[in-house]
DNA sequence: ACAAAGTTAAATGTCTGACAATTAGAATAT
DNA sequence: ATATTCTAATTGTCAGACATTTAACTTTGT
């Protein structure tokens, strides 16, 4: 195989994105050794530096692996959940905190996805999913609470709603939808009353999907969609307020 | 600032971990110029090759760009749709072709997220989009059509469909979950009574939603979600004849 | 013969120093 | 004023060295 690089970009990405193309059309196998740096090196007629910079990318996105000593080297990496999990919360975070994407935008998504969730989760939700939903919600109840414990334990609560639905893909997608929604559910300011109508509808879903009632399950989730997005509605007029009040001074 | 690396985990590793840190927390800002890599040196006490592999990690998921020249340096990159599409698409395929997740629980999951954006398409889509679906049914009629024209064009009736809910969040997690597919269903030969199931299931959802009856939609997205799953069935069973037959040989 | 210890070789990880290429801005010439 | 040239800062690339890790091989002791 010859390789002839471009002038434009960097010669690093150039390699990289050679080496992804080779795994993705399975030329490389998954375990597979790629030939060593030094062999990479007279294969695209580049420096051992501008080699290394194209693993490190590959190894960014958990596309290899690599290590150390005689027999060591870089590994096709069989890309893993756990692997893959971190990144797209990242990803995920800063699409929203860079405003890219309004909250909006993104309680539309989560929220709908959600919903997609519960007929699955009502037939197949195991005990310990449930278990763990009952003991989040009877958290919840405490008054005691910080505002934030409150949002882990609503976080606590969705993940094993979804989790109950047995599809890790969904799992995947959702747990990092709602996880990067956090920081932005952290400003809210929950009051005893948001709290009682928050918990009183987690109850209506742990109770819809216990009794493998969807719909039931549905409804509570969408009544609970209108609920977050009208208290982020709230917080936002109350910046405004606020920022109108500062130019005032 | 003062930064302590350990011993255990390479040290470009731990660097672009910091500075990920960095900027999800906030202490670095989109469009912010990261200290120049001379400077990144002094701070971490490493080389330059060192930092310059940790920055290259960063750059292959997105959080940073370079510039070169008199004020050139990194940056925080505000990540965009266009710059997370590939990558989400790359870790689908490979969650999928390296049997991480099997067709049957990426099916379930695309078309459990489809059937929620059905709703939203039946209430919002726009004219453009309902024309990329009539005209997408149109190719599929075409008897000449090679089965990965078919697909491909399968592939661009449900982008546009799922466009059609206008939210962006939806579109990039559906779209990478459609095309992480692809090369899979490349692998079935459709029948001409295949193809007419298909094409009327397809006609179904388009009148469904140009009617704004969302109801109708669903149904078709439903049935055709059954019959897809049918059909992978179907070249896995072909696929475990043959594997048999060999053997006997 | 077998097991423990030491040796070796291959590979990645890190460091140093140099030069090339690019770019904005300052200095200069017209 | 405008165009050109120069300069300095910064990233991109290269070359070579040494450090570290690891598995396999070799030696040695019993």
């Amino acid at each position: 195989m010859k390789y002839t690089l471009n002038q434009g970009r960097e010669l690093s990405t150039q390699i990289a994105e050679a080496i992804r193309i080779e795994i993705m059309n399975g030329s490389l196998l998954v375990d597979e050794r790629l030939p060593s740096e030094g062999e990479l090196c007279d294969r695209f007629q580049v420096s051992r530096s501008t080699v290394r910079e194209a693993l490190k990318r590959l190894a960014a996105q958990s596309l290899i692996r690599t290590q150390r000593g005689a027999t060591g080297g870089a590994f096709v990496n069989r890309i893993s959940f756990e692997d893959a999990y971190p990144q797209q919360i990242t990803t995920s975070t800063l699409l929203l905190s860079m405003n890219e994407v309004s909250f909006e935008t993104a309680c539309e998504a989560r929220f709908a996805v959600e919903r997609a969730c519960v007929p699955l989760s009502a037939e197949r939700c195991q005990p310990d999913h449930m278990a763990t939903m009952r003991a989040e919600i009877h958290r919840q109840e405490q008054s005691g609470l910080s505002d934030e414990s409150f949002c882990a334990s609503d976080v606590a609560f969705h993940k094993a709603l979804i989790e109950g639905a047995g599809n890790p893909v969904l799992t995947y997608q959702l747990a990092s939808a709602i996880e990067s929604m956090q920081p932005l559910m952290n400003m809210i300011t929950f009051s005893k009353r948001d709290r009682a109508t928050i918990v009183s509808l987690h109850s209506k879903i742990a109770d819809g999907i216990a009794s493998g009632n969807a719909a039931v399950a549905d409804e509570g989730l969408s009544e609970l969609a209108d609920y977050t997005v009208t208290l982020a509605d709230q917080v936002r007029q109350q910046r405004a307020t606020r920022a109108q009040d500062a130019a005032k001074i």
